[in-house]
DNA sequence: TCCGAAATTTGACTTAAGTCAAACCACCTG
DNA sequence: CAGGTGGTTTGACTTAAGTCAAATTTCGGA
């Protein structure tokens, strides 16, 4: 299996032209993380940030006791750790700056690019185009960071999970008019039940608990990671 | 008390001229708003971004329950709800857009200028030194949110209210080295308990018993909304 | 195919913090 | 100054969900 290094893939790159998107690969670094390597530490000094090629990739944040909150999941096409790059414009103190995260690969050949921010910077001064699509990219993650934090604060685990589901739902459909609600949908988890529980905001036995629960209303059936939904207005009962 | 309509302290503001300074304020509208008063409602269909010229404002999230959390809180100089401003650029499916979340005016006298979308991109138009400015704004928000999303899914409410302490204190002392670890320190509250709760995902209830602990522990003096920070060392243990 | 390790489920128990209600306090207005 | 209202504190009780441990299942590699 031949490790893809494609960057037009990602986003933010999608207007550059052949010549720009070769000077980006040329001093960036491309890497193939394999399941369960880590990317960067919430520790280490900012060096530049990344694009996921192929593969999927956690930022998440540890506590002392080893417990664990996925703040978000990246796909291909998507940035990350990009925050601290624009963060000495508005810091008046100057400080080392770090990651904001911890970031982990989480499929086998997780293809991830590394750009450094100096030369990515000075590529892209004044390209109006990289702006807008970086602070796209950064508007739909303040969105979902905002509905996130709505559902970790004054939802219970059950609406949490109901609203997991019923979103993945959407993007097997992302035209509404497809999803029928007396017929049987599948989703197939593309995480495990320990990183679903860990981006919900609770624990795998939780999840565990809350999926049997689900399940023993018929709303839905549980094969590992297959998820039936047999019964969806039941299901968006539960997010209301 | 004459409402101030001094625009130039809005930090995205503050590399426009006079005359750019007035097309903004013709096509805008500024308006003073009591405390509790409602600004937007995350349901109503998005207009524009806001700036705050004087006072406080909360942006908050209500459960069905009538449960608040208050996700950030935005002072004199800052925008907020730019967010919706660049989603059009990023999501192909066109829907209406609505504001984030919930806001309301949480000191007297709360003086907000309101600015259009369109307008405002018209005159801005390529302008390098909004985007970036608006990427900086962006980033320092997510950073917060990083961080606010570890406080309530990794943290007690102990070590949450402890660490905002800490943070008002180095607010008081943007240069780290006046504050004494053996002197006491003093914080004025600047917004209501009910708000402190809301902010750091507790209730008022549980903030109060946290705050008598502390005292009880002659950590900390609570008269009001003033607290005497009588053993930073000790505080400082508890963020650890 | 089989075995071992990791992931997940299940059961029993505990706990941080939320709910509810009442008492108390602070502030503002007449 | 007094009274009323809203904010806050306190006490008793409850609960959602976390902790811990063991049983079961799944998955991957030899």
């Amino acid at each position: 299996m031949k490790p893809s290094n494609d960057i037009s893939k990602i986003f933010l790159f999608s207007g550059l032209n052949e010549n720009e998107l070769q000077l980006i690969q040329d001093f960036s670094s491309i890497k193939t993380y394999s399941k369960g390597e880590i990317i960067f530490f919430d520790t280490e000094p900012y060096l530049g940030f990344y694009g996921v090629i192929e593969g999927l990739v956690k930022i998440y944040k540890i506590s002392k006791e080893g417990r664990e909150h996925i703040i978000h999941l990246e796909y291909p096409g998507c940035t990350f750790a990009e925050v601290p790059m624009f963060e000495k414009y508005s810091d008046s103190r100057f400080q080392e700056l770090t990651y904001p995260a911890n970031s982990m690969a989480i499929e086998e050949n997780t293809v991830v690019i590394k750009v450094p921010v100096k030369p990515f910077l000075e590529l892209t001064n004044r390209n109006t185009d990289i702006y807008l699509k970086m602070l796209a990219s950064f508007a739909k993650r303040l969105r979902f960071l905002n509905t996130h934090i709505e559902g970790i604060t004054l939802d219970d685990v059950t609406k949490r999970l109901s609203k997991y589901l019923l979103t993945e739902i959407e993007k097997e459909h992302p035209n509404r008019q497809t999803i029928k609600e007396k017929q049987e949908n599948l989703i197939e988890l593309d995480i495990s039940k320990y990183d679903l529980a860990s981006h919900l905001g609770t624990i795998t036995e939780t999840l565990s608990r809350v999926l049997k629960k689900l399940q023993s209303e018929d709303i839905i059936e549980v094969h590992g990671k297959r998820i039936v939904i047999k019964n969806l207005a039941s299901l968006k009962n539960y997010i209301k």
